[in-house]
DNA sequence: TTCGTTGCAAATGTTTTGCACCTGA
DNA sequence: TCAGGTGCAAAACATTTGCAACGAA
């Protein structure tokens, strides 16, 4: 379908960058750690590789509810916690929930293929530092 | 907490049109027929009320994937289907999936408050029309 | 050489905001 | 009267894109 790809240092260190984190950074949060290893390189190419992984299934989108898109590096399916309280994605480990698929396709007659669920309340830390709002 | 709220011609047209509607539009889609029946309406009023509306809890903001907004007027507690072929967001009536809420919970030291969910994938519509791309 | 990739900057699209004027209570 | 609401335009913000130069195959 698509073009061939050709190997790209910058797409590489992304997705290295990617794989050493486990709190789903955004663009620009991404694109402020490349330029301390790569200072030239630019947001958009930032953000064009990150499309492009998407695409070639390597990395995930995330669209958390605030504005800005995150990105996760960990393909296996699972779940995410966001804290209201200072905002941390955080990954969950819990049972699969797919059969929340089934029961949606119930008294519907169109074709679900998918589902994305996001979970909100207060983390661990938060709950233990309640004075701090950020 | 906040100011006491005043009455407004404007606020009060927004919910009454969001409530004759079950198609979940957005902001602009919302100004656009606003403007039909207040003319000078204007789009940052259309979004400061939507904002209000939303903390009053007379209506919900759906954070769909793509980039725009959602305005939805039915309060009670449902879940939402995304048409990937044609956008359409559709009102699903199943069974209540809250005790996802609990599985969350399972091995997470933090509260889990509520969730969201999203089903994708192709609406009755066009699996009848598979030609139809929007 | 070829064609995907990059850096840069400009453009896009949505949502927010500052401000002077208007309006409901 | 007066605090909240409005219209307008500008700003903010994340993301995308056009283009000439660069670099991998």
């Amino acid at each position: 379908m698509g073009p061939v790809l050709k190997k790209s240092k910058q797409r590489d260190a992304i997705l290295t960058f990617l794989e050493s984190r486990t709190d789903h950074p955004s663009a620009d949060i991404i694109y402020m750690h490349m330029r301390e290893i790569m200072p030239n390189i630019s947001l958009g190419t930032v953000y064009r590789n990150l499309g492009l992984l998407c695409e070639l299934g390597q990395i995930t989108k995330l669209p958390c509810d605030d504005k800005v898109d995150r990105y996760d590096a960990r393909i296996s399916p699972h779940n995410h916690f966001i804290c209201e309280k200072c905002g941390k994605v955080i990954d969950l480990e819990m049972d699969s929930i797919d059969f929340i698929k089934d029961m949606a396709s119930q008294n519907f007659h169109g074709q679900v293929s998918r589902y994305t669920t996001f979970f909100y309340g207060t983390c661990e830390e938060c709950l233990k530092n309640p004075k701090l709002e950020s």
